[in-house]
DNA sequence: CAGATTTTGTCATATTTTGGCAGAAAGGAG
DNA sequence: CTCCTTTCTGCCAAAATATGACAAAATCTG
């Protein structure tokens, strides 16, 4: 599982590596060390390639013209691009995304289960205080655990 | 059961160990001597792998974009670790929790049943009174016992 | 098509993490 | 109190990791 965080610095033509203990449970536990990133609400989101296409599959049983459906879909899919690894453990990103994010010097991994987030680290920082509130919030919401 | 205190003194590059009775528990009891290690509110907060699966596997039929979800799950997974003891007993706490607890040269890990947490000695000094009113008024609250 | 720019692959190196040992400190038994 | 065992911790060497640099390849632009 994902898990944690790792702050990397970002070259100036958007290459990062990604962390050893990501890319280890990529080849253990995922066999394949191809990702598929897609932006989300202030960050990149990253999976797996099997774990996005589950995603893929769930998404292909939501009633294809509700307005929910398509506005979902076309944020997530339209945003998304399949990154390899090189040998070296890195992946690029490109200009538009880094652009959309604000990708200044360093980001921000977040690992989470089957996924993990990239985020800005001057952007992380800030939002720190505020996303421990909202996990005081949202602990009253969730029932389930 | 994890019970008691022990004060250990932490190295600069982060490495701790864990007291000697907890690591008892965790062969005996748990037969595994991987935890979890996660943020709380002024402290880690660590778990014998087993007992944090099971937390994470209900985490897993939440739905994945919801955004209490998202806010749940970045937080208390997104600050998690795993840690496997060494041969001495010894675990890695990385830089982002040590800078977030404010972790300097000793901590105190206090053990709680089922759980253990970890805590920056002078912060949990600092922390006795306070500790000592929030118990007299939980008194009351309780009924169950 | 030629030159400029960007992307990719490889290497070198600084830094961090890990593993193991040895000795200090603490705890227990008699 | 003293000796002996267990536990903790500082130290060092070895391994792993991250990242800067640079040349080769690919792509873009006019």
């Amino acid at each position: 599982m994902f898990r944690g965080q790792y702050v990397h610095s970002i070259s100036n033509n958007g290459r990062v590596s990604i962390p050893a203990k990501f890319r280890e449970l990529l080849n253990v536990k995922y066999s394949s060390s191809t990702i598929i990133v897609s932006m989300f609400e202030n960050c990149l989101l990253a999976y797996p390639i099997i774990e996005w296409e589950k995603l893929e599959s769930k998404m292909q049983d939501l009633p294809s013209f509700k307005k929910e459906t398509v506005d979902f879909e076309r944020y997530l899919i339209g945003n998304a691009s399949e990154c390899q690894l090189d040998s070296e453990g890195r992946i690029n990103i490109s200009p538009v995304l880094r652009k959309n994010l604000n990708f200044k010097k360093s980001v921000v991994f977040v690992g989470i289960l089957t996924r993990f987030e990239i985020w800005d680290e001057k952007l992380w920082e800030k939002n720190r205080e505020s996303g421990f509130r909202k996990f005081q919030k949202s602990r009253d919401q969730i029932d389930e655990i």
